[in-house]
DNA sequence: GTCTATAGACTGATAGAC
DNA sequence: GTCTATCAGTCTATAGAC
């Protein structure tokens, strides 16, 4: 069972220094260093470097896409399979936030390798970004049943814009602290989830929503 | 003069092979291939790869920043020092979204290569993004002098917002297109800017806006 | 099956002749 | 200003030891 260690120690290894200097100042001899290994040994247990970084992203997203379902299944149960749209865009915004904004980001070398794969964005990881349609598909059917009288596009929009916030605010977390001089609170994950799914829902339906006053936007757009 | 004819060859080849192949796959010996100059002649003009990829993008950002603020400025001025908050956003997000989706994104060198950096966004280009923040603070200026009864930080997250949805549009646009199976139109730019410009304006003010008087999505969504 | 040692091809950068 | 030659460093691939 060495080869689970080997394995194991060039994943550890290549994740924390990944998510310490970033993607382009990371070599193969860095990491094979760190984990005590040879440097074959990556090309035998992961066959490149760029599928061993793909293995270290499809295992983190595959986690955060699993809770973002779980979220979306318990709001459809709980509204007799017709989630609020509200709720659509927290399951969708929410997962992907708490994991990159949260109080773990400065100690969880998961939370740190993320965000550095949301802003350096190498080929590797691009492509299976590509393959992410179908697990959006899903939140696409679940806005249709939730909005039915909606046009097909602008559920598209809206979902698009969805992503685009929650995608820019951890990408440029650090420009917007600085522009903002501290005034935008980027270490409040909850209030910009309710932030961003208030401005989602907002521009799909013209009503202003405000934040949950202690937990959700409940049943606001129904009308 | 054999000098500037070298370096702006350089600058042509290098700008042409980056929008056609991205950063990752041009090497400092294609470039000068295509450019038929030497390979020591780029590390004598530019210092390095990098300098010279900074340079490409330091040349078209000013451009388009440049058209940011004549559109903003020659709001304020037709609005008496007080331009409309849909107006500053229209000159934050046009001239970009104007760039890098009009019919020119296909033939235009240019526009690809702001694509390209966009999207996969190498080191050089990151650190010279990390300094536009001076440049976005004109347009917080403009913001509060347009909507002065609003906490700052809620400007801050309106200009944040809707740069997210330019950006995001311009990274995702191929994605968006098969997640939507062609029901958004992504070659239709002016109705993209007024889509992202009348989200971001509600998300602002909660008031449902028009797009400009021809536009497509005024008569969609009036009531 | 697991790992090591080693070699190969390619990269950006540079010294020094012209 | 330009070019040749060469550098050190990178990822990849493979033969062969354990």
């Amino acid at each position: 069972m060495a080869s689970d260690q080997t394995r194991g120690a060039i994943l550890n290894a290549a994740e924390r220094l990944y998510a310490d200097r970033g993607f382009g100042d990371v070599t193969l001899r860095d990491i094979v260093a760190t984990a005590n290994v040879n440097l074959a040994a990556v090309n035998y247990h992961f066959g490149s470097k760029d599928e061993l970084i793909a293995e270290l992203f499809v295992t983190r997203s595959l986690a955060t896409n699993r809770e973002r379902l779980n979220e979306l299944k318990a709001a459809e149960q709980a509204g007799g399979g017709r989630a609020g749209i509200d709720a659509i865009f927290r399951a969708l915004v929410g997962p992907t936030l708490r994991g990159c904004l949260g109080p773990s980001s400065e100690s969880s070398t998961a939370a740190r390798f993320m965000i550095r794969a949301s802003i350096e964005s190498v080929p590797p990881i691009r492509r299976i970004k590509n393959r992410e349609v179908d697990h959006l598909r899903k939140f696409a059917a679940a806005m249709r049943r939730s909005l039915p009288g909606r046009a097909e596009a602008d559920l598209y929009w809206g979902l698009h814009f969805a992503l685009a916030m929650a995608h820019h605010t951890i990408r440029e977390r650090e420009r917007l602290t600085k522009l903002s001089e501290g005034k935008c609170d980027l270490d409040d994950v909850e209030g910009i989830i309710d932030r961003v799914v208030a401005v989602s829902v907002t521009a799909l339906t013209g009503e202003k929503v405000q934040g949950r006053p202690s937990g959700k936007l409940a049943a606001r757009e129904a009308h």
